[in-house]
DNA sequence: CACAAAAAAGACCATTTGGTCTATTTTAGT
DNA sequence: ACTAAAATAGACCAAATGGTCTTTTTTGTG
């Protein structure tokens, strides 16, 4: 990895927590010279403009937490504690894994009416966010974990949902507890499915 | 009503559906002098700032929400189809009653990090809309229309979040399917508390 | 209808915005 | 260590931003 690399990658680390939190249109390139210490042509020098720059760090945030999740439950050995580990893994809303809550929330409310592009990037993210969910239940069921009659697609656009609205609520509210509250009932429902 | 305040109102319905789809930060005084059709000096004569006028609009959208939702909760007799039809309310995210979706998740996200002034009246709502919710099922366990197995408060955080979870996903995924699995959910399982 | 008060227009302003360009510094291969 | 190439700084720019102020228009009432 030369410098360019390492610099463009220390940039979107750097402004990814930004974006994350003020949304695109409000984080200024002012914002961004200030949390990397450099100057504007130095960030110029790796992102045509504010546009490709917040195009870079949705990806990096979508990658990162595909990786994050995916290690989480990779740990696990059956279905349901994968899928427990994947609600545990939105835990705190409060305190995510990056400063601002749920990416997928963020950038997808705000582009939702402004940016196609992001629009589609996190619409895509979201369908397979929930195909996982479901490919997690549909494992179960093969593994004689689950009861046949769990319907993991439904499941998963179900559970998607409530994290991200619990999500939101949390973080609006500034109090973890709902979230917490979604989590139990969501696991309840998933023992309800279990076999023997 | 004077010249002014009607004034007023008409840029506040004016602007209401650009900041709620381009979001507070995203919406410049141009835009409102455009949907509005007035000069900037007009617009100032009404409000203080552009944060004055965001705040208004808030509460305006905020009010017309608790309207439409009111009303149309008072026209049914039972508790079940009360919920039946708050949830019916919410079934076309796409073709909301205010264009660009929900204001509670749109300000609501953008604020959490970025204007606590919306991020409280954001939250307050929300735990009202809760607790409304809350409300009507234990009307209707007092009405010994539901069981009494059947948990308000615990309901009313798991409807709200799922609404708003499918509601950011729809838009996103610019499909309504989603949000009509949720309600079919909620619906279901509303049904399951039941009585006789 | 007159006319004072209220409302609106739009020129004006300082600041900030995203972005460019050249001069300078730093990097890395020999 | 030398040097060509790559990376960065920061002055500079035009346009857009939120906001003000005076002038003009509109309103509504005696």
């Amino acid at each position: 990895m030369g410098k360019a690399e390492r610099t463009r990658q220390y940039i979107i680390e750097q402004a990814a927590p930004i974006f994350n939190e003020k949304g695109i249109a409000g984080t200024t390139i002012n914002d961004i010279m200030q949390a990397t210490k450099m100057a504007k042509g130095g960030l110029y020098g790796h992102f045509d403009s504010k546009e490709d720059m917040s195009l870079a760090i949705v990806d990096h945030l979508l990658a990162k937490l595909a990786n994050r999740v995916s290690s989480l439950v990779a740990k696990e050995k059956t279905s349901r504690l994968k899928l427990f580990a994947l609600l545990d893994f939105y835990k705190d809303p409060l305190e995510s894994y990056c400063q601002g809550g749920c990416p997928l929330v963020n950038f997808g409310v705000e582009a939702d009416d402004t940016n196609p592009n992001i629009k589609q990037k996190i619409g895509e993210r979201m369908l397979t966010t929930q195909k996982y969910i479901a490919g997690i239940v549909k494992q179960g069921i093969a593994d004689n974990e689950f009861t046949p009659n769990f319907d993991g697609d439904t499941f998963g656009i179900k559970m998607f949902a409530m994290v991200e609205g619990a999500t939101i609520v949390s973080r609006v509210i500034g109090d973890a507890s709902q979230m917490r509250t979604i989590i139990s009932a969501l696991k309840a429902e998933i023992n309800t499915y279990r076999k023997e």
